[in-house]
DNA sequence: GCTACTTTTCTTACATGTACAAAAACGCTC
DNA sequence: GAGCGTTTTTGTACATGTAAGAAAAGTAGC
């Protein structure tokens, strides 16, 4: 049974005496993401870096996802700015959600926390409060309210996820992939309207189009059907 | 520069005979896979059940994650079957994202092939088509239709990578997570509506809310604002 | 048969996360 | 100070994906 002391527990009088703290690690960590990236962060540069032993770390940090998911609510705990919340309960949830979104997809690396949790950051929560009762005031129930945030987080998790993945692939492989062979010589009397739209589908999947699905979904979500 | 040759290129004359094929590597894998789960599918093990060697497969697949994309596309054409489609376009979308919803949701294992790229299998066109179309015949232009098709995509992706994680993550270790340790002491002055479903909020986020949330989404995208 | 070339396979090696157990460094009790 | 329990650190070891290059096994031209 690992230890994982609380980041400002009591401390303790027995025991062998920390040489590193979780402060420490994580400092250092986040140093090494901003200069080189999260891919060049490796539990033994980090304690080469921090003077101590890979294997040290893990009494700090239980393992490295969730070093990553600390190294999450510590930037966007620096980086969420609450903004003004508008009158309408409705453009506060399109507001709350697009600030979110805007965090998130400024920092690539987050892809493997966000797939690993919920946004369940300390420094998100107002965030996700402001959703729920937007839309609670919208008329929702409180657990249609709960649902209808959940239908925004997939929706804004899975942009980031699959808008940044496919970034990095291409740029870390500029063969194209077999997905895009496939789609390339694909049968116009199968699917005639893909092959309508098949030249333009490169840029068009290209733009950034979150906030039109935001606002549709959030729409939806309060259209009583 | 590697050679990835073609599923079904003619037969090569020159060269050292190949001693296993794609196609034998594609099926052993989907058997490992069959019976013992992602997990315990390595590329070592891969070879030894081949009569190989770890480094020969990487000359019929790039790697390992293409590997598991041409499972993934392996699967889908075996599972997806083409259901009668309603006459409404708009019940032709939800039908259309649902199918491909419930075939993905029943293999975990594809978490990492969704989130390296788009639904591009070669089974799944049809289904994609089946959407764009019915957008355009509910009034939007290609261009729209093509970004309401990316909108539902990201939500159904995030959909399944969100909830499978979740799940595996609960699976692996029952310890509470940092993040449910958050969630668990809120503050009712700051967040009165989470603080108001805090006790609710385990059992409302495992509930499966996929068909409501895309009903809202795809009402939301038709809608004419 | 011999050489050149091509394609596939095999061998070796490395970087990474982390399990496991031993060792080290403290306070406590006697 | 000796022994003990607790906590942290360290050393060793393993499984994994895969890079790099050598070796093998064929064909084509002579």
């Amino acid at each position: 049974m690992r230890a994982m002391p609380q980041p400002s527990a009591p401390r303790r009088t027995t025991g062998r005496p920390p040489r590193i703290s979780r402060e420490q690690v994580l400092d250092t960590a986040r140093r090494i993401v901003d200069e080189d990236g999260v891919d060049r962060l490796t539990m033994r540069r980090l304690a080469t870096e921090i003077g101590s032993t890979p294997m040290a770390l893990y009494h700090h940090v239980s393992n490295k996802e969730e070093l990553l998911v600390l190294l999450l609510d510590d930037y966007a705990a620096r980086t969420l700015r609450r903004p003004r919340m508008p009158d309408r309960p409705r453009e506060r949830v399109v507001l709350a959600a697009a600030t979110i979104h805007e965090v998130l997809a400024a920092c690539p690396w987050i892809v493997p926390v966000l797939t690993a949790d919920d946004l369940m950051a300390a420094s998100a929560l107002w965030f996700v409060e402001q959703i729920v009762d937007g839309l609670v005031e919208c008329g929702l129930t409180p657990e249609r309210a709960v649902h209808g945030y959940r239908a925004i987080w997939y929706y804004t998790a899975g942009e980031i996820v699959v808008r940044t993945t496919a970034a990095r692939r291409r740029a870390d492989d500029d063969r194209p992939t077999y997905r895009e062979r496939v789609f390339a010589d694909l049968d116009p009397s199968e699917t005639p309207r893909l092959a309508q739209v098949a030249d333009h589908w490169a840029p068009l999947t290209a733009e950034d189009t979150y906030m039109e699905g935001l606002r549709a979904l959030v729409d939806g979500l309060l259209a009583t059907r």
